[in-house]
DNA sequence: GTCAAACTACGATGGTTCTCGTACAATGGA
DNA sequence: TCCATTGTACGAGAACCATCGTAGTTTGAC
C-alpha cells in the first residue's frame, strides 16, 4: 500500500540542527567509531549487514540509530536493505576540518595500538 | 607530615594512555566544554573557582576529574587551590590538529546558536 | 591556635545507555 | 504464494553518568 512506504522514511536532523556535543557522544563510542572509520574507507554507502560488528543486531540497530539522530551518517533504505553514508557535506560545514582530523586521530591510535 | 603530600598528587594518564574515544567523551559535554574553551582563551591555567559554572562545586569536582583522567587537562595543587591547564602538547602529538578543530567547531557553533 | 577558603569524599537519586533476546514487519525473488 | 533476507520494536537488565547535599580535609593567613 502506500502509507506503508511513509514508515521507511527515516528522521534526521537537518544540517542547521546537528549539535557538536551530540556528534562527539556519537562518536565517544568504540564501535560507532569502528562503523564511521569503515564509511569513510569505502567511501561510499554500505548497508548494516556489510558491517562485522561484535555486538548483535538489534544492538547494531541501536548504534546506526545514534549515529543517524547525531548526524553523522544519512541512512536510506533500497529494498530490504537500509544504505549507510557519510554526512560529509554537512559536517565540513559546520564544523570545518573537523572530521578529517577525527579519522586521521582514530587512524593514528589504531596504528599505534594496533586496532 | 611528609606523607599528606602524596595525597595531593593526582593521577594523569601518561600521553600514550590517552584513548581518542574517552577525549571525546570527556568534550561530550557542555559543562566540560565550556572549562575546556575558557582554559583554550585564558592561555594559562586557572583555578576550579574560576570559572562560573551552572552547577554546585561538587558536580564541579566531578567534571574536573573526567577531564584530567581523559587526558585533556592537567591538575595540579597551589596552596588550597588546584589549578588547571589543557595539555595542549600531549593532544596535539598524539592526535595533530584535532583540538584547534574542535574548539574552532565550538566557536562556530556557539557563535552560530549565541552561545 | 583559629578560621575562612578551596576542594574532596561519600552516598543517593534519577536519567541515560549499552546490551541482549524474542517476536515482528517489509521487501524481493522463486 | 511462500520464503529467505534485512532490519525493527519492545521489554528488560546492568552499567554508567550527571547531579546534588552534607560532612570532611587541606592549606594559608591572621
Amino acid at each position: 500500500m502506500s502509507t506503508a512506504t511513509s514508515k521507511r522514511e527515516l528522521d534526521h536532523p537537518a544540517r542547521e540542527e546537528i549539535r557538536l556535543e551530540t556528534v562527539l557522544h556519537a562518536l565517544s563510542d568504540p564501535v560507532r567509531m569502528r562503523v564511521v572509520r569503515e564509511l569513510a574507507a569505502a567511501e561510499g554507502e554500505l548497508s548494516c549487514s556489510d558491517f562485522d560488528l561484535p555486538v548483535t543486531k538489534s544492538t547494531t540497530t541501536h548504534h546506526f540509530r545514534v549515529l543517524r539522530e547525531s548526524g553523522v551518517i544519512r541512512q536510506v533504505y533500497r529494498g530490504t536493505a537500509k544504505m549507510n553514508g557519510l554526512r560529509r557535506t554537512d559536517l565540513e560545514e559546520l564544523f570545518p576540518g573537523l572530521f578529517d582530523r577525527i579519522l586521521e586521530a582514530a587512524g593514528l591510535q589504531g596504528a599505534r595500538l594496533g586496532g
